[in-house]
DNA sequence: GCGATAGTAAAGCATATGCTTAACCAATCG
DNA sequence: CGATTGGTTAAGCATATGCTTTACTATCGC
């Protein structure tokens, strides 16, 4: 399957526990039980929903000591926004040319 | 829960095939059996798919004699793109004040 | 009307997902 | 050391997902 990588983020991106912990992120790295403080599951749930995140490329973690500490990779992100742009961009253009041509002499029936 | 259609939008994606329907879809509107004709399942399997696109706002399709006509909806996958956008803006954003501190007199560890 | 074409509905099934609890390991702290 | 804190593993379970086949309805062209 060619990009399975979009597969993975756009999976992961699907649950709102997962988008809090992304968005979360997005003001600065946190360490697992801190992501997990506030949501309402069990921390192995927790730690199920990062893996889906690192697995995507999402998140990338590190451990020091006895605490991980997981942060945002904007790449990965990147790449769902631009295949988004991308298809949306297109069907605009589409749009466009076609107002362009129904604007013009011989788009009109007449 | 806040932002459902999020869940859904994001959910939709997540699978290739429903990524090949959007982004042939981007090239124009398709009767169900032309989106249907180079998938390689069932046509069944493909109104399931369009379902769920449609569910998720992201595809709107309209019947007229026998022949449903599927186009894309660029406003529903604006806001998938717009939260993917925020995000990893939000966290860019960081990064750059960050490095902004290291460089100025302050950031120095002198 | 009659057959082919376009789409729908319903049921069934294998696998994936999102949780739970229980048990466990490893770095601190007193 | 022993208790606590932070994280991890494994098993189990209910529901969701992505298909299939079968059967059925509605329209078009002759």
């Amino acid at each position: 399957m060619l990009n399975q990588s979009l597969d993975l983020a756009f999976q992961a991106l699907s649950d709102a526990t997962r988008r809090d912990i992304v968005a979360r992120l997005a003001g600065g790295p946190l360490s697992v039980s801190e992501l997990a403080k506030p949501l309402p599951m069990s921390l192995p749930a927790v730690l199920q929903h990062l893996s889906v995140l690192e697995n995507a490329g999402l998140v990338v973690s590190a451990k020091s000591g006895r605490v991980r500490t997981c942060r945002l990779e904007p790449s990965a992100i990147a790449q769902a926004e631009q295949w988004l742009t991308a298809q949306r961009g297109e069907w605009e253009r589409r749009l466009d040319r076609l107002a362009e041509y129904l604007n013009s002499p011989e788009g009109d029936a007449t």
